[in-house]
DNA sequence: CGGTAGTTTGAACTACGTCAAGGGTCGTGG
DNA sequence: CCACGACCCTTGACGTAGTTCAAACTACCG
């Protein structure tokens, strides 16, 4: 009855720990907010940043750790939580190669007030808060792209804070599986694929919800016909099912 | 029993639709991100700024509407809020002379991603955005701040998705009282009085909750004796007792 | 002093969480 | 290459925090 099969989940890690030279250029060339620079600028301004790798699953730095970073993915997947003291996770983003993440404003103090982890095994490139700072007032235009990046977020935030508000669990769920689409989709033989190892317990933390829940719902999306699913990635097979659903108004 | 009172609230406000220029050029000089600014540039920038006076209760924009202009508060309190289907307001934010909202980007496209309300009869100084930005890129520690800014704000946005995701009613509604005495409290003899007018209604789109459980929760708190409340207003009197609550883990 | 809008409280209902048990999938080591 | 063990997923049964519906009550304004 059940489609089975292997995971289809396959993200480009060269190894960790290294990032070729050519690689920097090219990921800081691709960031949306250094785009107008010229190649020369952007060389200079790799010089301050140094690479780090991390293996999956290792922390790259915890809420409440002194804040002195800001971190620009060049590969891999990374997630932003926050933990809770009943040992609930939440999950706030899910971050891709470009993205950046960090300390940024001294304004919330100089702690971080999240926890980011690597999904996969990734490649970051790292600059001290004031180093980068002080790229944002040489370039004009670098700083306003940075602003409208982070307007974009709380944009994103304020609309996590409706669903959140005054959703159902299985709207919620159909929302965050198209966005999740939207960001990480892949055409692929069983659908459109999400390009990430997604737990259904990340699916959880990111719904605010319980893992058993989680499964409830997605069992019941792929009874629909809308999705095919296996250990640990969801594929898309019926956008409109989803659309619909997400929808629809009580 | 209940202390039987008229509503302590008072928000100062001169006539509305009437900001004096002397009022005009204070609110631009108390504003966090232009304190850096000169007399002379903040007379500049005062002149790209026209006023408009709302009523208590008057929208100043809708959700969808087309995006033009930034808005600085001089007097009064503006509610951002989303409608959702099912006719449930979700708010977003509650803001203060000083504070700026509307749009800032065009990262979110040219509309309006909430609806602006005001609370109270308002004074607020609005801009064009291109404007805007083009000051933010003239001076750049301003966009340094407004950058700061909204950071914070996307902090304040992610402290609160871990609270609807992970927290009772009672403790959101703890934590929030907390967060608007801290923002909006004043000395008075009933306490300190969060200094906006705030019906149950209210509190519950601001907590994802209904105004029946938000009216069960804050009787609670005042049979605990850590609040004392009326028709629309709140004032807290015993802090400690509000805070454990709200921090308690379960 | 009456009316309106806000508030309180009760009682029934429900979506979702919790606890628990069993089954599937994957990686690793023999 | 198979088999074991760890981790992940599914499903059921039950409990409950919070919603919903409804009806009274009360603070405040004119």
């Amino acid at each position: 009855m059940n489609t089975r099969r292997k995971t289809p989940v396959q993200i480009k890690t060269t190894e960790p720990h290294l990032c070729s030279i050519d690689l920097r250029m090219k990921i800081l060339h691709g960031v949306p907010f250094f785009s107008d620079l010229t190649h020369e600028q952007i060389a200079e301004i790799n010089r301050q940043f140094h690479e780090k790798g991390f293996e999956k699953g290792d922390y790259l730095y915890f809420a409440g750790d002194p804040a002195e970073s800001l971190f620009i993915i060049a590969e891999g997947r990374v997630k932003l939580l926050r933990h809770t003291a009943a040992g609930k996770d939440v999950m706030l983003d899910l971050l891709i190669p470009g993205e950046f993440f960090g300390t940024l404003s001294t304004a919330s103090g100089s702690l971080y007030q999240d926890t980011a982890q690597a999904v996969t095994s990734i490649c970051a490139l790292a600059i001290d808060r004031d180093n980068f700072r002080s790229i944002l007032t040489q370039y004009p235009t670098v700083g306003m792209k940075v602003l409208d990046t982070v307007s974009t977020r709380l944009e994103a935030a304020h609309a996590t804070i409706q669903q959140l508000s005054a959703q159902s669990a299985e709207k919620r769920i159909a929302t965050t599986l198209l966005h999740l689409a939207a960001k990480l989709g892949e055409s692929h033989d069983v659908g459109l694929l999400i390009q990430t190892p997604l737990t259904r317990d990340e699916l959880a933390e990111m719904t605010a919800t319980t893992p058993e829940t989680a499964s409830r719902v997605i069992s019941q999306f792929q009874k629909e016909g809308w999705i095919s699913t296996g250990r640990q990635w969801i594929a898309i097979s019926d956008i409109n099912g989803l659309t619909k659903i997400a929808q629809i108004q009580d």
